[in-house]
DNA sequence: GCGCCTCAAAACCTCCGACGTATCAGGTCA
DNA sequence: TGACCTGATACGTCGGAGGTTTTGAGGCGC
């Protein structure tokens, strides 16, 4: 194994085993080098690859530091690495999109508060009932993000937030294709909400699984 | 933004674009690092984050190459984020599993073929009553990895192996400290092979909740 | 005393050049 | 024909030299 590789092993290692933790400070560069047994410049590889993924934050003229590890801070990155994938695997994100997201909405409508609902209903109404597409897209991506936060899982919030990048696209296609999709969309939009504030769960799961559904739908007949 | 970001960006951009396919060999590192107007060591760190997640692959005396970007591969990488995460995100980790997995069994009811189930029945047998807290684990896996890879969708597939992980430390605890765990394991172990043999894909997805929701109704209870 | 400015130290950023090591292709020899 | 050797190629590692950014201490004026 590269040395470069021992390193990220070794402080992925001192991470776990709780040596380092969450906003804690490397070492500079040359000494933790020094203490790893290798030169900066391979430490510096290693120490680029996690701040990629966003175990580590360095900062310029100031230090490298562990971040929080948050679910959220880390699934982030899950979202660069769906970004390289092809457009024909878009139907298996979808799908398990289309899992995910009727539970967060049922889990959402047992726990979503009145002022978060206020929220999602004033961005409806702000949105209007003929948006530009960029606008409906924009706006459905805030829509499916408010709800799934409030499902209060950070880990399946991050996870549905890195898989919505494909389906977004998807969607995107889909509103510059299909007129009547749009209005679709909105009225979808507001079942769902209506159905959250009734807390009706299963009325909820059922808005969210036809909503992702018919974006799979057509899809699946356009490929 | 540093030059070292720009160089992810831009070859991401390459990938992305399709300038690069999987399979493809990118310029040997000093030529690429003069395309792309950085120093070669700028340059190998921007290479050694992206082969960390899987993006390239580099090989010492050969070159680098772009991998075949599935999504297997791809989100393998989860996993080794996932090792970060502490253990008070279990259960987070562990609500999402519990969406997923029965999810995924349910659709493996449909798809499964009679050599797998037998695959599946002979690793169960071989077990036996009262196997070792180690071997009942791996098992584990590798009868949910069984029938995971039989739902057909390799995304989900993967999410699931990688969510895995945390799940699986758990269960070890609760093996080592609760004893009737291990035979209530194997008989939810039968009663899902019996559902998908049945091709009863509700009976299947509820064993699977049941099965998931035992650990983490333990888990809760003792954190 | 309080606030602002200046400056120097600390730490990361970038680059260069050199040498080590692994792989592969082609030639050599039995 | 097949095994072995050898050179070219490309990645791996290192040490050193400046450059840039951030931070905080110290000094100055109000």
């Amino acid at each position: 194994m590269a040395v470069t590789d021992e390193a990220i092993e070794k402080i992925k290692g001192m991470i776990v085993s709780g040596a380092l933790r969450p906003g804690d400070r490397l070492p500079k560069e040359s000494e933790l080098a020094a203490d790893l047994g290798l030169s900066r410049n391979s430490l510096r590889e290693a120490v680029r690859a996690l701040s990629l993924i966003r175990i580590l934050d360095v900062r310029q003229g100031d230090g490298t530091y562990v971040t929080s590890l948050d679910p959220q801070l880390l699934l982030e990155a899950l979202s660069f690495v769906v970004d390289f994938h092809r457009d024909d695997t878009v139907l298996e994100f979808l799908a398990v999109r289309r899992i995910l997201e009727p539970a967060a909405t049922a889990m959402a409508a047992l726990r979503i508060s009145e002022q978060q609902l206020d929220a999602l209903t004033a961005r409806l109404d702000k949105l209007g009932e003929s948006p530009s597409v960029e606008d409906l897209v924009a706006g459905d991506l805030e829509f499916h993000r408010g709800i799934v936060h409030s499902s209060g899982n950070s880990v399946l919030c991050s996870l549905l937030d890195g898989l919505s990048g494909p389906t977004t696209r998807a969607r995107v296609w889909r509103g510059l294709t299909q007129e009547d999709a749009v209005a679709g969309t909105l009225r979808e939009h507001r079942a769902i909400l209506a159905a959250l504030r009734d807390r009706d769960a299963e009325a909820a799961r059922s808005w969210a699984t036809v909503h992702i559904a018919s974006v799979e739908q057509w899809l699946r007949s356009t490929l």
